[in-house]
DNA sequence: CTATGTGCAAATCTTTTGCAGGCTA
DNA sequence: TAGCCTGCAAAAGATTTGCACATAG
């Protein structure tokens, strides 16, 4: 489950910062550092809490895995990410909030971004009698040929 | 998480035999019981460990827990059922193994089948190099409204 | 008779929580 | 200062596993 982060500067400082303004959340040091290391290239970003945990660990500012776990809680009630469930031993977290399809690679654990523009439904089934379609959670399963 | 699990009869009790004869699976007494709640009348259920193991407990012949988990693994692995992920916290397993869409029911956790034909894809996008697609799962989430 | 399957309890793994001390506004 | 945040260790919940006993072929 190789996760490759971003490197830290002061521009991903910058950016975590005014992220985390975004959903009113006190920009503690360990808030700060998670964010960097999640959006502080601008890029959209999947991880484990576990992974997450290890690149806080390797940028040199350990975070407890306590408070990864609260800290990505945190974020996904803010509405800055998106809790994703692709397996049923670990949970992924999405910088993207957007409804999106995504790959998951078996063999590696990856979780990464499909094309969304080439994932479209020619139809999909009224909602039963009572109930609204809340989201469409679309899994691109991958084996390495 | 309500579960409606079949009635069982003589037949069901066939129905069961014969599935796990599909498998080469020895017909012992608790894979018997599992089998008749699960394929008995023919129909298609989607159920969680739990659920199974309370089944058969109200069936008046109890299995254990931990023999409930071994054999839903077992029927996954021979091919008999499949598990399907929509939540981190507990394994869902169908006894349909074709590749088809879901309902869940965010209100009471429940998964269904959706109406196969009515979801159907304009593109999907082509598997990055040396990929293949192996599976697309599609949960459709509901919200009562 | 031998290989498999079962049940219990204990182990494992991920995630959450209680609580004492620390830090932001 | 008041309240939110953090970290540790313990708790919780789902699933797996070790082992002794039972059972199918």
């Amino acid at each position: 489950m190789e996760q490759d982060f971003a490197k830290l500067g002061a521009a991903s400082l910058k950016t975590g910062a005014d992220w985390l303004a975004r959903a009113d959340l006190r920009p503690t040091r360990q808030r700060l550092r998670l964010a960097s290391l999640l959006v502080g290239d601008g890029q959209s970003r999947h991880v484990t809490a576990e992974g997450l945990f290890l690149a806080a660990k390797d940028s040199g500012e350990p975070v407890s895995l306590a408070t990864v776990y609260n800290t990505l809680r945190a974020f996904c009630d803010a509405g800055l990410m998106s809790e994703i469930t692709v397996d049923a031993t670990r949970s992924y977290f999405d910088t993207c909030v957007e409804d999106h399809p995504h790959f998951f690679w078996e063999d590696t654990q990856e979780l990464t971004d499909a094309p969304s523009a080439e994932v479209a439904f020619a139809s999909l089934p009224e909602p039963p009698e009572g109930a609204r379609i809340a989201r469409v959670d679309v899994i691109i399963r991958l084996k390495r040929r």
